[in-house]
DNA sequence: TCTTTATGGTGAG
DNA sequence: TCACCCTAAAGAT
């Protein structure tokens, strides 16, 4: 599940159940008992998400950094929709957060510790802009510069967290076929108009990702729908895993490849060498 | 009851 | 470039 729209939604569900109030942390598998001890009873202050990172601040106790990594789940029950009782605890759950509001499971991170503040400063300084935070000045500007200095595929350097924090696999193939870029074209010949609308793309896209709490690329008028929440769980997205299967805006065959060390898709004639 | 897979990232060679 | 880490659900046997 997690790309940069899922941090972001956890976020703001924990912001909305779990800060201003006394939470209750314990680590049911063991492996973060010691940290979990240290956070038990206190106060949280807040949670922000950059990019994939997650940090809780509370009151008199360390920073607490989340990374949830390719397996990471932290399924969040809200007590008042869940009939004031949730599911247990799977035996793999690292960290259990609640209130009298809410419980929540964290399991698979590939990062949960105790961090001071000056690290979160250096996690966040080697982040790229974070097209679901408040955009700052130079976001954009950032961003094309970035491109501009890579001569890596473009399909490469979106996945690169330094030069865009927050896109994975789905979004970077998802937001080159909605530019019209191929994959394997060098990010440094992509151009600051193309890559100012890439910015573009992936603001909107991630948006819709935190508002739905999954990824929906899709128009819904290249489907004859009214709506994206309209959309099927098969029609979602435009090539993301489709290899072989017609595209959906001119029915040439989905291609696969790879690049960047991982799997991408593209339309050969949407997203023209 | 296996094996495989996944929207991620690190560290060794 | 590759092995490896983490967990759970889905698919194969």
């Amino acid at each position: 599940m997690p790309e940069g729209h899922t941090l972001h939604r956890i976020a703001r569900t924990h912001r909305r159940l779990f800060a201003g109030s006394e939470v209750a942390v314990w680590s049911p598998q063991g492996r973060f008992a010691e940290g979990a001890s240290m956070l038990d009873g206190h106060t949280l202050i807040g949670v922000s998400a950059y990019g994939k990172h997650l940090f809780y601040r509370w009151d008199g106790a360390p920073h607490l950094h989340i990374h949830l990594g390719l397996v990471g789940k932290f399924p969040t029950y809200d007590l008042s929709t869940h009939g004031g009782s949730t599911p247990p605890a799977t035996p793999g759950t690292r960290l259990v957060l609640a209130n009298d509001r809410a419980v929540a499971h964290l399991a698979g991170p590939m990062s949960c510790r105790l961090i001071d503040p000056s690290e979160m400063d250096q996690i966040i300084a080697a982040l790229g802009p974070d097209p679901l935070r408040t955009r700052r000045r130079n976001d954009v500007p950032d961003f094309i510069a970035a491109l501009s200095r890579r001569r890596i595929p473009i399909g490469a350097a979106l996945l690169d967290q330094a030069v865009l924090a927050g896109i994975g696999n789905v979004y970077r193939a998802e937001l080159l076929f909605l530019a019209g870029i191929h994959p394997a074209r060098p990010a440094a010949d992509v151009g600051p108009d193309a890559a100012a609308q890439l910015w573009d793309l992936a603001v909107g896209e991630l948006r819709v990702g935190v508002r739905m709490g999954r990824i929906v690329t899709v128009r819904p008028e290249d489907l004859g729908a009214r709506r994206r929440s309209q959309l099927g769980d098969d029609e979602r997205l435009y090539v993301y895993h489709r290899q072989g299967l017609p595209c959906r805006r001119c029915g040439t065959e989905i291609a696969m490849g790879d690049i960047g060390a991982r799997s991408i898709w593209w339309c050969p004639r949407c997203q023209a060498a």
